[in-house]
DNA sequence: CACAACGAGGCAATCGATTACATGGATGGT
DNA sequence: ACCATCCATGTAATCGATTGCCTCGTTGTG
């Protein structure tokens, strides 16, 4: 049911002269000062005035601009995030996990995506900053080519990076381990039986594809499990079936088929199944991210869990930390990750 | 690689005292009103002039303040948004879809998740409406509890409801034709010789939820198929199981499963799985919305497409039409859908 | 040549809330 | 009874950009 006060809004229609801080002062008599220390608590006021103000406010239902406050106090209560992609359920779940933490912390979030290109990202970057968010959580685009504007954007404010990072600066940054994922991945493919696997990753631009594919590479040697090939296309599933297709027509399939991440993964096991391929029989397939539809795939994918909620936490932790001392040393925390292993790869 | 400016202040670390448009003007020689004009063009300027603030604002790295532009202007380019959830493949494709549309009017968007639950919802909504967003683009969590908070955010600015709406009330409002969704799926059944079928859907607290149910129930009546039962919880992978275990804890099972949502259609689909009871030749499924992952599940689903960018495009449109002008009439636009038959009916 | 028209650019008000400082009344200690 | 505190409240400056209005100089026209 909608209360009459709604009602009367419904039926108004769009708003009539916004209500300020200067209306409740003047229903109630008393100073704007007074309003905002009584509807702030910034500083006590007496009870009488608290309750005049109080209603006064109720009753023209303000609810007071953001907007003023926040130049007045340069201050937005709102961190940016800034992410490659809203599609990708590893990234939609840091972003819930991340407006978890800082809801906590009495903090908004700003969601944006750059779609993995870095000159959007700039933009994002920018409008970001000139909208005066107290900080920045960023999963960059590009190793390289998202450098100078988040070298940029971490010289006007706090700025931690997750997940990824790119080179050549110093931030705050959370990730996982991901020489340690891929030991993981390849220790347990061995232990399967597995003499030669190859990697279907994404195009090597940024900081943990490089150290996916470097993990890869020397755990795989070290293990002495063959590499015939690796893969190098986007994180996304059609990539994944794309890479299968020409694993399938170059002939003979390795032992096993890792992935960069889950998406490229489920497009692996997709065309496997369409060509007949059976998993885990006929090829062993891995994952990386342990994404809510892992579990559910046909078979359900082998993969690496990563602490996403940790990360979180951490990255809040770190970005609160500097809004309090913006002269802290940046740190970075690379989180233990751990393997979940399915059905494409046992049984 | 970085740039020498870059590298300057990834070596600075937290900036020094923000560049504003005073400093500019004194750099360039010319008043504060000028360099307003000189990059914002709304007023020309002549060519040295700007080529002068232009090279000033350059080399200080001026970026602006939107947030005291948007005081003076009462502007801030803005819309918020209200999904949910930001775990819903449904939401972040709609999500996705309506930044892009956005991006087109030169807007950006702020995005806040609901978590389903109508306090946290209101408490978005104020908070957006303080933030002076332009607009608001909702996809409500509750029919009736979500109301009050709805209707007085469309009070303060222009307000679009999307997939869902709440009763009481008149907005704009875009979504799909959800009673033709279910008249396609249970022909589509019916033509596959199902004379049973039970409903999973979320408890009815919206009105697609509600019309869905609806229209499922008037349908099967019309087609002869029997309804031997509605199960009300929500929109999960977990509800979906917990629906299935119920059901074949029940005894026998219903021609077949037709669910609200693809979260819950992939939940029965990996249960069934489980139990040793096959899809299709057992039961047939259905599920709603087609996310990208039901069409990798085992089997792949048939289910109920929906326009996502379409929606959010006319969102968009309507949304811009009442920034312009706030009088206009509310529009309903109920878009058509699509079934999409895979194997989780046919073979 | 004189005056109108115009264009560039400066001055200062403005958006709405916050807060340093000032004020005045009440309280308490000696 | 007097003075020092203290507390609640008001006054006004402030945050940074935009914009109405005004000035001044230039060009065009009769």
């Amino acid at each position: 049911m909608m209360s009459p006060a709604a009602q009367r809004w419904a039926r108004t229609g769009v708003a009539v002269a916004r209500v300020t801080i200067r209306d409740v002062a003047d229903l109630a008599g008393v100073s704007t000062a007074t309003v905002s220390r009584a509807l702030s608590g910034a500083k006590p006021v007496s009870p009488p005035v608290l309750e005049q103000v109080t209603r006064a406010a109720a009753d023209l239902g303000y609810s007071g601009n953001g907007i003023a406050s926040a130049l007045r106090r340069s201050r937005t209560d709102t961190v940016g995030m800034v992410v490659p992609s809203i599609a990708n359920p590893f990234f939609t779940a840091l972003v819930e996990s991340v407006e978890h933490a800082l809801q906590a912390a009495g903090l908004q979030l700003f969601l944006c995506s750059s779609r993995s290109d870095p000159a959007l990202e700039a933009q994002r970057l920018r409008s970001l900053v000139a909208r005066q968010v107290d900080g920045i959580v960023i999963s960059p685009a590009h190793g390289t080519a998202s450098a100078d504007a988040v070298a940029w954007a971490a010289g006007q404010l706090p700025l931690v990076q997750v997940d990824r990072y790119v080179g050549g600066m110093s931030s705050d940054w959370v990730g996982v381990d991901d020489d340690a994922a891929l030991r993981l991945v390849l220790e347990h493919l061995a232990g399967r039986g597995a003499r030669s696997a190859v990697f279907v990753s994404s195009t090597m631009t940024n900081s943990s594809t490089e150290l996916r594919v470097a993990g890869f590479t020397t755990h795989a040697a070290r293990l002495g499990i063959a590499v015939p090939d690796v893969l190098l296309g986007d994180y996304s599933i059609d990539w994944g079936r794309e890479a299968t297709g020409r694993l399938l027509a170059a002939g003979d399939l390795p032992d096993a088929v890792v992935c960069a991440d889950d998406l490229i993964a489920l497009g692996v096991l997709q065309t496997c199944a369409e060509a007949g391929v059976v998993v885990p029989r006929d090829v062993l397939v891995t994952g990386f991210d342990d994404i809510p539809y892992s579990a559910l795939s046909n078979p359900p994918l082998t993969t690496v869990h990563q602490p996403q909620d940790q990360i979180a936490v951490e990255a809040v932790r770190l970005l609160s930390a500097a809004l309090e001392d913006p002269t802290g040393i940046p740190a970075r925390h690379a989180l233990t990750p751990s393997l979940v292993v399915r059905a494409s790869t046992s049984r």
